[in-house]
DNA sequence: CTCATCCATCGATGATTGTCAATGCAAAGG
DNA sequence: CCTTTGCATTGACAATCATCGATGGATGAG
């Protein structure tokens, strides 16, 4: 029996995007899930949540990382809105941002997926990164 | 003024971690994270997400990319867990997990992110990669 | 001023990854 | 049987990235 084919007739759809999300917030959200898809940094958020301020100099050693590689990292969280920096005096101290987590959430929610309008994606409800994208 | 040293006086801190996730957490949440860090897959998901099922075959043309882009994608987002596929005669059906969404947007609660068990990372509520995390 | 400390940037390197053409494999139809 | 169709896998290549050593700038202490 011809089995029923997917969707449509049409050789391969073209409006079957209808409700997707756009590409440019796709790129958008992309850099911050970027953000987060290393695990030293996934590390340094959660060191940072786990106290209200942390300092740069207070993750070299818990990561075992190197000051260049976490001065790296720092910045890249930054830049995708997650944590905010505040320079005193010599130290880096460093906060998350709890509107830009919120924000994330709701983008992985599978009603703001679907509808493009709803979504906190990007331009909306993510934060603008504040060193500019590139 | 001595401005006071970033929490305590030992030159670097050691156990500055606590409540902080665990690195085979952090390890395991990445790699989920890594699957979202891509628009193509992104915008996969959504198109999943806007219908109950979506077939390979209909995600070529939309995102206007080869057919083994398309599988490579599929298959990351299903090895993290995000789609399972179903075969179904020829054609290939996918459909979009939303019990790992739901983990996924717990495990960035700030929250979660501080209390190493309360977060549904990894071994906890993020579903073991089904083809295993090889 | 001089020294020490903290951080950002640059350059280099090894590893990972997104992409596609070519190929193989499985399923359905004739 | 053979042909067609949809998908996965392989191999290759370019791009991106994580990491660290070296360097320089900025800040504070003496």
């Amino acid at each position: 029996m011809t089995e029923m084919r997917p969707s449509v007739e049409v050789p391969c759809c073209g409006a079957i995007t209808d409700g997707a999300i756009d590409e440019d917030d796709a790129v958008a959200l992309a850099k911050v899930m970027a953000a987060l898809a290393d695990p030293v940094r996934l590390r340094i958020l959660s060191i940072i949540a786990s106290q209200e301020e942390a300092c740069s100099c207070n993750l070299e050693a818990p990561l075992g990382k190197s000051q260049p590689t976490i001065s790296h990292h720092t910045a890249k969280l930054a830049a995708a809105g997650l944590i905010i920096g505040e320079r005193r005096g010599r130290w880096m101290w460093w906060r998350v941002v709890p509107e830009q987590l919120a924000a994330l959430r709701a983008c992985l929610d599978p009603g703001a997926l679907t509808t493009r309008r709803a979504s906190v994606v990007a331009s909306g409800g993510l934060l603008p990164s504040p060193e500019g994208d590139g």
